[in-house]
DNA sequence: CTGAAAGCGCTTACAG
DNA sequence: CTGAAAGCGCTTACAG
């Protein structure tokens, strides 16, 4: 590989010193250069296709203008992933407008948040975007108190390290608000994953939330719990055609388990949303290519992204930032018969 | 933020110097420390919370232990990004085993491979992985002959620059040998992308040659275009439907589209398979969710990340490499109607 | 087996 | 307006 140039070379070219090389390239605002001067060393840098060594800069500037993005994988890896396109875009496209780069670590089940510790002491990185936290670590929020520049993606119960998540309370109860405003009494619920999970227990509640106000007290048998995958809804779905007289509608607390949901129906012989309305939560991309086409809760993945990554940035610069729950907006499609729809025109 | 302890405040707490502190950190070969001041040193370090200054290092060093994910994004943006987990997933484990960093770069349409040369000039990664190159750009070509680590995902039409990609050609082949052998001769093909596209070509070429050695020539009326999404799928999927007499299969190059093309069946009034037997090409997670479960081709993408991380690390070693095609797996779902099920039972 | 010294390529006070 | 010098925190020959 051949050498790379260094400042030197782009000082010699331009018959200046390193100082003047760096004080161009750098805009500093308080030196004033001569336009020609400028000029010149410009031209060298362009013409040496020069570009300032990445560790010597961050060695003497003492910050590495990256920001790294820890990505638990776990029981709910195929769920997660899902988002993580959408994420990842977010949150880089507010990095580099800021002149950041994204480390991005994938972090196994059985590996520690040590590994947070190692990129921070070894500083790879300015701050972190955790997504997936989990509670039971003490290095997070050790990190934390020391002033480490930390957001999660996702809550984690019990700290005030500041987090982005999407309104999980208020979206359920948009979902059920509109299958109460169809007319259904009798609606059920699947959750999203067990109660250990914070967003199910939100959802849960912005379920109970909707219903309690129609002045509805659903029974607990109307309540089923679901596991992130598909074959979770199915279970789900069975335990819930149990329930008699029959519910005309459940809501289904994450797309996925939706899928395996719809499925049961199906195996059943029961026809959605005539003889069981279904809305789900996510807006995966499949929803709208399903039969029918799922009503259901979008998860603004992106704007998930840009939030998490404006609040590390802000703590970067040393800002104290508040955490935030984005809002959610309900996809109102077939599976809910909000729309009337033969069942071949409105396959997608 | 609390100051970091250096190797100096390691050196002092184990009563040692600093090249000592290096030497055991480090498993140097050569030196052989004795066992107590090892210990020392270790223990020093871990009561420090002590991990070496990435930057210092990267700048001794002369290396990065950094590889970057250049990731394009496009016109077919939404296609790609359901790769995007699997790869990540992929190159980062192999990465990581290796004691390698991955730093993520998403590319817009209107930035120009210029953003490598600035990554590579600048020393922020030691390789590189271009995910979706174009043709258009004289800098990579550049960057590769001068030496640099570069391999791309996806195929770059007049270079050799190694690259790994699926095998199109006979990922292809074998879907249309699998409709061939369920006795379909008729079968049509809505291609994945337009023909500019190299994997399109390469998509069209398998169903040409398995077409021939059954002896069929199939005529241009029975090959239609797609592009990237559902909609053109059942664009194309309503142009395949005017063939007389009727196509009795049609192999869609990617399932987004095919999900476009089951569509426009559903609205002609058509059933699958019974009617048209569909086989699609990627095997993305809603394949297995469609209406009914549709067989199709699948893109290993975790593999291919893991081996454009292993030949991406073999060019940092300083070795050279030759491209890899990967094999493709026929996944038989019920839409090519090789098995047998009630439109009920086999929903997923 | 261990330490003093040089040097990686920058930026940044500090002089002039 | 520009240059000489120090120093960021490491690793690595080189001595001892």
């Amino acid at each position: 590989m051949d050498k790379v140039p260094t400042s030197y070379d782009v000082a010699r070219l331009a018959g200046v010193s390193r100082t003047t090389v760096s004080l161009v390239l750098n805009n500093a605002p308080a030196a004033h250069i001569s336009p020609e001067t400028r000029r010149r060393v410009l031209e060298a840098a362009r013409q040496l296709g020069y570009f300032p060594h990445a560790a010597a800069r961050r060695l003497v500037q003492g910050r590495t203008m990256t920001v790294a993005l820890i990505w638990h994988r776990g029981p709910d890896a195929n769920y997660r992933d899902a988002f993580l396109p959408g994420l990842l875009q977010g949150l880089a496209s507010v990095l580099h407008q800021q002149g950041y780069y994204l480390l991005f670590r994938p972090m196994e089940v059985h590996e520690s948040e040590q590994v947070v510790l190692e990129l921070a002491q070894g500083r790879h990185a300015d701050g972190f975007v955790i997504s997936g936290p989990r509670a039971d670590d003490p290095v997070l929020l050790d990190l934390h108190e020391r002033g480490f520049p930390l957001v999660l993606h996702g809550q984690l119960p019990g700290t005030d390290i500041p987090f982005v998540d999407v309104d999980n309370v208020a979206g359920a109860r948009q979902a059920v608000e509109h299958l109460l405003r169809l007319g259904h009494t009798r609606i059920g619920i699947i959750t999203n994953a067990p109660l250990s999970y914070v967003s199910a227990r939100q959802r849960l509640e912005g379920y109970r939330l909707a219903m309690r106000a129609a002045g509805i007290e659903p029974p607990s048998e109307w309540i089923q719990y679901g596991n992130f995958d598909e074959a979770s809804g199915r279970r789900a779905m069975q335990a819930l055609l149990q329930v008699r007289p029959r519910l005309s509608a459940v809501f289904v607390a994450s797309d996925m388990v939706a899928v395996g949901a719809r499925y049961a129906l199906w195996e059943a012989g029961l026809r959605v949303p005539e003889d069981i309305a279904l809305v789900g939560f996510d807006d995966l991309p499949l929803a709208a290519y399903t039969v029918p086409p799922l009503t259901t809760v979008h998860v603004p993945a992106q704007a998930l992204g840009r939030a998490v990554g404006e609040l590390v940035l802000q703590r970067i610069q040393g800002e104290s930032v508040s955490s935030r729950r984005l809002p959610t907006t309900l996809v109102v499609r077939a599976s809910c018969g909000a729309r009337k729809f033969s069942s071949r025109a409105n396959l997608t």
